[in-house]
RNA sequence: GACCCGGUAGCUCAGUUGGCUAGAGCAACUGACUUUUAAUCAGUAGGUCCUGGGUUCGAGUCCCAGCCGGGUCACCA
């Protein structure tokens, strides 16, 4: 683009809308109100006007109480001496009625100086037109802010019949949407919605942590050594302290400190970093709730998700059912639970505790799994698992019961020593909540930590670094804790039924422009 | 990282076998219209055809390289 001021060479419609703002000034107008006093949002003006309908107190010519609202300009029909437009606020859209009688000569024409997306405040009373549309019929109006950009819209046509809401020539690229989500916001009103849900669904889940009497925390997000997932992190430094730095790829690790310190029930809503690709279901930022709570193991934490989620569909959306990618999701406790050996033994028709390694390896090629380099057991098991039988838990399922190499932050299983207490929730075929037994035994966990070396040495990047602090910690004595991490963002594709953790996130991640 | 598809006006898109001055709808501008609602009618203006090379008398179109995006897969306990 250009510089800015440099009016010559701005493109047509950007040239005049910098013309009618010095037409504006030249006339005394201000094109960047200051305030604006409205009375009312406009979905209230249409109920207080319906309203008023109902009881027979308008006036004689059908007109309501005068009000005041302000909004954007998202739709105009000029008819010479009168005008049409459309308003749109938080709240929804209302139409507003510009007479040349009723607002007197210089008002009126100097709405020609008026355009869409424009900000503006409009008063006068309500009535309902010939067609049947509550209206606002101007009597002042107030410009607010001069757009000087034009927005998106399309035109707006509501079906006779089914009542929809039919866009004509609207903003469709992806890529621009993205990264103009303000363009993106402003012209749909069904993506404010998706924003307004998460928000939310996040106060929900709030709401009922806090209604357990859960503690919300802050743990470090700049953190000295990473730990707590198997993963890539963001690698930075501290220049004081000339010290590298990572941004964290999980809570975990410090939350459950804090249960060694007492405080036995915290949760934290945080953003994680990833430094990992990018998909439909990974932004390497990305939103994650982990909980933990001290004298509780994974059943009891099983049952504390299924009160969670009714909780969090019950208040958002007063419903116990998804519909997510064609699928009707329904909720109802206890969610099925499969054990996660037992379902993929179930899958090959042999018992997988009986199978070597070098037989999981051929399964595991024959079923197409690529990159199996440095691939233990556990991975082998894990990636079957997720060929043969993930695809298939669209219901809300509990997956149970992990290999031991694939948890080594969770305790052993009291009844199966290759075992762990784990649990996965998968909705819509995805992985939502991870939750276990925390192994809190600080020998144990050495060990733990010391194979994922050996699983590091052997070629395996993801596998844990040991994490000598939090060793330590455990040494003081942890409760016995159950823990559960959610991944925020991939719920709420399920609520909103949208098929891109993209379009639950305000602003992903893109490469940057140039 | 692999494969497929795409990038043309502010927005949504056409553009044939390579051929004259690159088109349409919406938005914009000028004019008509005081209950319209995808308002209507008449007219006008608006382009780095993603970038850089190449082939050709001639490239939006064909070839090569690159950039950006979407989708699918891989990666992702």
């Amino acid at each position: 683009m250009t510089v800015s001021g440099d009016v010559e060479e701005l493109s047509q419609v950007l040239r005049v809308r910098r013309e009618k703002l010095t037409a504006l000034r030249d006339k005394g107008i201000e094109p960047f109100a200051y305030s604006f006093d409205a009375t009312a949002a406009t979905n209230e003006v249409i109920a207080a006007f319906e309203e008023a309908e109902g009881s027979a107190s308008l006036s004689e010519s059908g007109q309501g109480e005068s009000v005041r609202i302000a909004g954007r300009v998202v739709s105009w029909r000029d008819m010479g001496k009168s005008a049409f437009a459309h308003v749109e606020d938080a709240s929804g859209r209302l139409q507003v009625y510009f007479r040349k009688d009723a607002l007197g000569e210089e008002a009126f024409e100097s709405l020609d100086l008026a355009d869409l997306g424009d900000w503006l405040g409009v008063e006068g009373p309500a009535f309902r037109t010939r067609t049947g549309e509550v209206t606002v019929r101007a009597e002042r109006w107030t410009l607010l802010t001069k757009s000087l950009r034009p927005l998106p819209l399309g035109k707006v046509e509501t079906d006779a019949e089914t009542g929809e809401r039919i866009v004509h020539s609207g903003f469709t690229d992806q890529e621009a949407r993205y990264r103009q989500r303000y363009a993106d916001l402003a012209v749909h009103p069904e993506v404010r919605e998706v924003f307004r849900t998460r928000s939310r669904v996040i106060s929900a889940l709030r709401s009922f942590l806090d209604g357990e009497g859960f503690l919300e925390v802050e743990t470090p997000v700049l953190q000295p050594l990473y730990g707590g997932a198997a993963a890539e992190p963001f690698v930075t430094t501290h220049k004081a302290l000339d010290q590298t730095m990572y941004l964290r790829i999980a809570d975990e690790l410090y939350l459950k400190r804090l249960i060694v310190g007492g405080l036995d029930r915290v949760y934290e809503v945080s953003k994680d970093f990833r430094n990992e690709g990018l998909s439909r279901f990974h932004n390497p930022e990305f939103t994650m709730l982990e909980w933990y709570q001290a004298f509780t193991d994974y059943e009891d934490q099983m049952a504390l998700v299924e009160r969670m989620l009714l909780h969090v569909l019950d208040t958002v959306l007063g419903r116990r059912t998804l519909t997510y990618a064609g699928n009707e999701l329904v909720f109802e406790a206890p969610f099925r639970r499969i054990g996660l050996v037992a379902s993929l033994s179930d899958a090959l028709g042999t018992d997988v505790h009986e199978m070597s390694d070098a037989q999981l390896r051929a399964k595991a090629e024959d079923v197409g799994v690529q990159d199996l380099k440095g691939a233990g057991r556990g991975k082998l098991i894990d990636k079957l698992f997720g060929e043969l039988v993930e695809p298939m838990l669209v219901e809300p399922t509990f997956v149970i019961d992990h290999p031991k190499e694939l948890s080594p932050l969770a305790k052993q299983h009291r009844g199966d020593a290759r075992l762990t207490e784990r649990f996965e929730l998968y909705i819509g075929g995805v992985e939502i909540f991870n939750g276990f037994s925390e192994l809190n035994d600080p020998i144990d966990q050495r060990a733990r930590f010391e194979s994922q070396a050996s699983l590091r040495a052997a070629g395996d990047e993801e596998a844990h670094p040991v994490d000598e602090d939090y060793i330590r910690a455990l040494e003081y004595g942890m409760p016995p804790t159950g823990g559960v991490g959610m991944g925020v963002d991939r719920f709420l594709m399920m609520v909103t039924d949208q098929s891109s953790i993209r379009d639950v996130i305000l602003f992903p991640m893109l490469r940057t422009e140039d």
